[in-house]
DNA sequence: ATGGCTGCAAATAGTTTGCAATGAG
DNA sequence: CTCATTGCAAACTATTTGCAGCCAT
C-alpha cells in the first residue's frame, strides 16, 4: 500500500504483477483491459473499454469485458461506481474518495478524500458497520 | 366533488389533487401507482410495483410502470436513485435526505438531512452549481 | 492426462420507443 | 369533433450465464 500516487506510464510487466498479486492470472485480454483503465486515474464504462480496445484490433467479446471487470472489482483491483442510472462506471482510483457528477455530460471528476469532513454522521444500525461512504456531488450549469 | 369513497387508505382524493397540482392527468394507472409509491416514504423498484398491483388484479405493463414514474420524476413527485447497480429505486420522499444502503439485503433506509453535517466541502468548478448531493452510507454485517 | 479456469455465444433483465387507442376540451 | 396524451407491444441495451476449449499442473 503505496500513499504516493502514480501516474507513470504503465510497464506492462507492472500490470501483470498487480493482477498476480491478487491472484489472477495475466491473460492477453486482462492485460488489455488492466493496462487500459489502470494506466491512469479514471472512470470508463465496459462499453467504453470495448470499444477502444475492439478499435486496436484487439479481440474481445463484451461480455468478457464484463466478466474481467467484476473479477477485478471483485479482488479490490478497480472499483465499480453505481452513480449513474444508465450504466456501470468502473474506477481505477481504489482508494477512498468521492465525486462530481455532471447532470449534463455525465461526466465524474474525482474529489479528494480531504476535500470532504464531516462533523456529523448519522449513529451506525447495531451490528453493522461502514464499509464505504459514497458521496456524489451533482452539477448543473448554473444560472 | 361527489359520489366520494368512503373506503381507500391514504385519501384517493388527494393523490388525484398531488397529480394534477404538477399538471398530471389522473387516469387509473397512474392513480394506482401512484397511492402505492406516495402512501408512505419508501422506495421501490419499478417490478415490485408492477407485481403488487398486478397481484391486487390491476391491469398494467412493465412499461406503464416505468413511463409513469419517469414522469412523476421529472414532475418532481417522486425521486429515481442511482444508489444500487442492478435497478433504480423510485424514493416517495422528495425532500433532501441521504440513505444508508445495506449491502447485503439491498436494502435502503432514510437519513434525515440534519443527521449529518458538513464541516468542509470541495470548491465547486466555475459555472456550475450543486443540483443535488447524494450521500450513501453501505453498511455490512459487523465481524 | 485432467480439472479448474477462461472467454465467448446465447440468454436474460431492465428500460425505452413507436404507434393505435383514448379521452379532455 | 379534434388532436394532444395515454398505455402497451415490440425493440433495444446492459449485463449474466452456460459451456466448449484452454492451460498449468
Amino acid at each position: 500500500m503505496t500513499a504516493t500516487p502514480q501516474h507513470s506510464a504503465p510497464a506492462a510487466g507492472d500490470v501483470t504483477a498487480r493482477l498476480q498479486a491478487r491472484g489472477i492470472r495475466a491473460t492477453a485480454q486482462r492485460l488489455q483491459i488492466a493496462t487500459l483503465l489502470l494506466g491512469a486515474p479514471q472512470h470508463l464504462s465496459a462499453e467504453q473499454i470495448a470499444e477502444a480496445l475492439q478499435a486496436r484490433g484487439v479481440a474481445l467479446s463484451k461480455a468478457t469485458v464484463y466478466n474481467t471487470l467484476n473479477l477485478f472489482a471483485a479482488r479490490g483491483l478497480i472499483r465499480q461506481l453505481a452513480v449513474d442510472d444508465r450504466r456501470s462506471w468502473f474506477d481505477s482510483n481504489v482508494e477512498p474518495h468521492y465525486h462530481f457528477h455532471d447532470e449534463v455530460t455525465g461526466a465524474l471528476t474525482d474529489v479528494a478524500l480531504p476535500e470532504v469532513e464531516f462533523s456529523r454522521l448519522p449513529p451506525i444500525p447495531a451490528g453493522m458497520e461502514v464499509a464505504s461512504l459514497d458521496l456524489v456531488i451533482r452539477l448543473r450549469p448554473k444560472g
